[in-house]
RNA sequence: GGCCCCGUCGUCCAGAGGCCUAGGACGCUGGGUUUUCAACCCAGAAACGCCGGUUCGAAUCCGGUCGGGGCUGCCA
């Protein structure tokens, strides 16, 4: 069994390509089968080398591998159609001498007969029959000589022996052609599995206008490979059980093409969003670590300095708990950054008032003389502070949030506090103080 | 317009004639927990597009209809 994905390069790897890839190779790793990426770009006016090192990144990075084709080559030379024209010309003069082409202004089209109908099976579909007084004579080389994509690509699936083919449903009606140019090759047919389009949320072919669609795009977002990887398996099959989050290895274990649904899945960001978080909350602390920091590199496009490092190292898990992507990290550790630090005004006249002036005012003479500035002592500190006062907790700890983390959100109180440390806490409490 | 595909909660999925007064998940609403935000727990609203037929019995089979989508390029 020998599956394949042929991407154009026209454009980054696309959530529908992906998830078309996906399931290819599930398909193959399940049954023990091979799988082949190849590059269709006969478009050579659309086609660009970044585009193709995109989709072959974005693929490497949902753990999709193969074991022919581009990059990691095989018997077939480059796996890139643009280096095949030559073959794929001969093919066109073939059958032009046999009288199934003919020429027509420059062009050659593949000449289909007025009666009969092709019919085949679809993996995903069932019986599919076509007339073939419906299908026009086909193009196979343009007037510059160049192939169509029917000709390449039905070229390149007979030679690279390709057993099924399972792609968009986009390309359902061009199927009797491919059939039938296979059919003028003497070339066995491989098995046919359309399947179904991904839509976006106006119930139509997700595309560019539907914003960003590119698996790259899910990645600056701050979404995991693991997370997009088990979402996408979600979207038109799933492994029974009403199992939800599941490994990869179950994934192949329990795929198969037959039982993938015929209709078309709405992507819908919300559920993606929230296996992300459930995912984030799985990675083991270490490796949380690492992302962690690259995150914050990332997106202040500087490295870290050790002070901050420090203080940072302080805050990982609980940050790890309460946040959807990568990219909320920044907005939870912004106050323990060396940036100038920033209260925002709306939320402190939210939180202002003479008890919580009272008890910023207790705690912070109370953290100048403490010793040892651990998270315990911190929290006994500000839990006897309240009593003493008889504050509740929200007048006290929502206030002294705002004097220490610039916001009503953050993370918890006692861990920011211990995380950025006795001095800068003191500091940032006389600022707040009104009467100090 | 022509050809083709599709049709279960807003969304994703379960359901392959009786187990369905239709199940799970996201989202939503209400409640609990709580120092904020999350996380977590509990509860709730929410769907078989419609009409016929087959059958003792249909979400499940058939036909029609309506609705949505794709293709209709010397793009792929």
């Amino acid at each position: 069994m020998k599956l394949r994905i042929a991407p154009s390069p026209t454009g980054n790897l696309h959530i529908g390509n992906a998830r078309t890839a996906l399931f290819n190779w599930l398909y193959a790793r399940s049954n023990d089968g091979q799988f082949l990426v190849r590059i269709d770009d006969t478009d050579t006016e659309r086609s660009l080398p970044e585009y193709e090192e995109n989709i072959i990144n974005n693929l490497k990075w949902l753990g999709i591998d193969w074991d022919e084709g581009i990059e990691v080559g095989g018997k077939e030379g480059t796996y890139r159609q643009s280096d095949r024209f030559e073959r794929y010309t001969q093919v066109a003069e073939e059958l032009l001498e046999k009288g199934l082409a003919y020429e027509e202004d420059g062009a050659v089209r593949f000449k289909v007969e007025d009666k009969g109908e092709i019919k085949f099976h679809d993996k995903v579909r069932g019986s599919m029959k076509f007339d073939l007084s419906d299908i026009e004579d086909f193009v196979l080389l343009r007037s510059d000589k160049s192939p169509t994509y029917h000709l390449a690509s039905t070229v390149d699936d007979i030679d690279y022996g390709i057993t099924l083919i399972a792609r968009g449903e986009d390309i359902l009606s061009s199927t009797p052609k491919h059939i039938l140019l296979m059919n003028s090759l003497d070339a066995p047919l491989p098995e046919f599995c359309h399947l179904s389009l991904l839509f976006g949320p106006d119930g139509k072919k997700l595309s560019k206008r539907h914003g960003d669609t590119s698996v790259s795009s899910y990645k600056d977002k701050g979404i995991l490979a693991s997370a997009l990887f088990n979402y996408m398996c979600l979207l038109g099959w799933s492994p029974g059980n009403d199992l939800e989050i599941f490994e990869r290895d179950l994934a192949i274990e329990k795929f198969d093409l037959n039982d993938v649904l015929p209709n078309p899945a709405i992507f819908d960001t919300k559920k993606l969003l929230w296996m992300n978080g459930q995912y984030i909350r799985e990675i083991v602390k270490d490796d949380f670590e690492t992302l962690f920091v690259e995150s914050i590199e990332n997106s202040i496009s500087r490295e870290l300095f050790e002070d901050e490092l420090d203080r940072l190292k302080k805050i990982v898990q609980p940050v790890q708990e309460r946040i959807e992507t990568l990219n909320d990290i920044n907005e939870q550790i912004k106050f323990l950054l060396d940036e100038p630090f920033e209260i925002d005004q709306n939320d402190w006249k939210n939180v202002n008032s003479l008890e919580g002036q009272k008890y910023m005012k207790k705690i912070r003479e109370r953290f100048i003389s403490t010793e040892s500035f651990e998270l315990k002592n911190i929290e006994e500190i500000m839990r006897f502070e309240l009593e003493e006062l008889s504050i509740k907790p929200k007048i006290g700890f929502q206030i002294t949030r705002v004097a220490v983390t610039g916001t009503k959100i953050s993370p918890p109180l006692f861990e920011s506090i211990f995380a950025l440390g006795k001095e800068t806490t003191i500091a940032r409490l006389a600022e707040s103080i009104e009467d100090l």
